[in-house]
DNA sequence: GCTATTATATCGGTGACGGATATAATATAT
DNA sequence: ATATATTATATCCGTCACCGATATAATAGC
């Protein structure tokens, strides 16, 4: 039962990849476009950070490889399909949060415009 | 006018040092206590990480060393003071925005719970 | 005067990132 | 049928940020 936070702050790919992963599972390659239109072409990730991360990842257990397989007839078999470990997805929790605060943080600083403020009218 | 896009996403501990900064300029030893405060004990900066990271932000004047001095009566001639760059204060509020809308998406991922919702009533 | 704290500085190990390169299967076009 | 582009995974290596260890010395408190 390994603490979240332990893991905590994620590098801008790791959290972008566990994000992509958050709604079920998908291949290397389709976390690359998908990262990339996520954040509008901004995080471009090359073949070095993407595997290098995913085997990382693999390692300290925040994602798996699934058996999953799509249909046969649009299969592709060099796919390698990934999944959320359950540490995987608290841990994605938890920086989420993480990021809430420093929002939280930001605004108080006044770095932010009354743009979406939390309530209306604050300050 | 150099783009302060191009310096994100900024590592954490550059991160807490411009938010530091960001109320007027501050020594060294100072930051790495705000810092911690700031963080809640979460974040502790050893001295290599604060000052190469100061090394490195002064190198990209995302800060400059100011000739701020307090009273004599309570100086410190150790001390070097620090203060944002105008540079430094886009490149802290591009940041944050990215830390906006990354919250955003992950409220989209409903990763976060109803609390703090933009709008009270949404999803 | 002795000790702890304040304050700055450098060095070296570890590890993430990211471009280059490689390989090959699949899909598309001619 | 064949050439080409795209899809898909994999490794290597240079660069750079982080961070603990170590060092030095001024200032403050006892």
């Amino acid at each position: 039962m390994s603490d979240p936070e332990k893991y905590l702050p994620l590098t801008p790919a790791v959290f972008q990849i566990l994000m992509a992963l958050s709604d079920g599972e998908k291949h290397g390659y389709a976390i690359m476009r998908i990262v990339k239109e996520a954040t509008g072409n901004w995080m471009v990730l090359g073949p070095g950070t993407l595997y290098g991360a995913i085997k990382r990842m693999q390692r300290d257990d925040l994602i798996t490889e699934s058996d999953y397989r799509p249909d046969p007839v649009i299969d592709d078999a060099r796919r390698r399909y990934f999944e959320l470990t359950d540490l995987g997805r608290q841990v994605l929790v938890a920086e989420s949060r993480r990021l809430v605060e420093l929002v939280a943080y930001a605004r108080r600083k006044d770095l932010l415009g009354a743009e979406g403020a939390q309530y209306p009218g604050e300050a």
